[in-house]
DNA sequence: TGATAAGTGAGAAGCGTTCTCACTTTCTGT
DNA sequence: ACAGAAAGTGAGAACGCTTCTCACTTATCA
């Protein structure tokens, strides 16, 4: 059965049973939530990412390095780091969501790079003369979603070589 | 069969076939596309709507002046209306587009209210200071998205009062 | 009025995401 | 170290919104 795969054979090749104990800099992007072999590739694999990807995407830098990481356990991981604050929702690509590390506990926003995924924060361009023009329509402002497209330096520089 | 429906049972019960024309209000909102009974019965919905809705939520209130008009149909002629300007999507409501009638040209974004809808165009809030941040990053910016949600003043008075 | 391109309704299909189930593994006391 | 409880896993089914397919009807225009 493909179900019965030893756990670390994703990791090492070790048959017993060690108390197993996870790199920290996976670990921290799960928060509180239980750690697995499986969520440790997962996470370095984030870490990898320059920037913005989808859950298809992880998908299938994971299973570079492993075979039989499960669709949906990637997305059980996402939701882990998401509620860990480790990554954030920055928009959409053809349906799919966009995700990215953001470690930042302040309220912004983020600018996508369309060609390379790069994501830079961005301060969030609501001022109070924005929001005293909706004020003035009797609107109460409560929450708002902004996500800012373009091209970044190193992308703009390849198209202009090539 | 259900298909043998009569194209103007919809609207009026002459069962003659009249040239068709239809309410100029109505036709406007498709810009070039073909016209039709449905169609007639969409526009006048959407015109209706104080603000956003979804596809379902047009669909059901078609329902409740003609029975058999598909939810493909309200579909078909929300795309046509969107190629013809005359709604736009501003935002998501649990997994479904939010569309609102929306006939500016200009470059502006949208202000919900999520109790009833209403939907206030705002002006964009992105100005020269914002871009040059991006900019001090190396990013060039070609688009954005921004929806801000809050709550009318019909409908804080409402709370207020209750 | 006839030809043609477009719209229609019902249901199937797509697609990203979530759920179910039986099983495995981590984690916390002791 | 050990046992028990709670959480994670993989495969595939299910889900919800949206789009497509097909046979048929209808608007539009010469
Ligand atoms: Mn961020
Ligand atoms: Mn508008
Ligand atoms: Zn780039
Ligand atoms: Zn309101």
């Amino acid at each position: 059965m493909a179900q019965a795969r030893q756990p670390h054979d994703l990791l090492a090749a070790s048959s017993v049973r060690p108390s197993p104990h996870w790199p920290d800099a996976a670990k921290a992007l799960y928060g509180p939530a239980r750690m697995s072999a499986q969520r440790a590739l997962i996470a370095e694999e984030v870490m990898a990412f320059p920037g913005a990807f989808t859950a298809e995407d992880l998908h299938r830098t994971v299973g570079r390095r492993a075979e039989g990481v499960g669709l949906a356990t990637v997305y059980r991981a996402l939701a882990a780091m998401q509620e860990a604050g480790a990554i954030a929702s920055v928009g959409e690509r053809d349906g799919s969501a966009l995700l990215a590390r953001c470690g930042r506990d302040d309220h912004h926003h983020h600018l996508v790079c369309t060609t390379c995924g790069t994501v830079v924060g961005v301060e969030c361009p609501l001022d109070h003369a924005a929001l005293a023009a909706a004020t003035r329509e009797g609107h109460l402002v409560t929450s708002h979603e902004i996500t800012l497209y373009g091209v970044c330096a190193v992308c703009r520089d390849q198209k202009d070589a090539g």
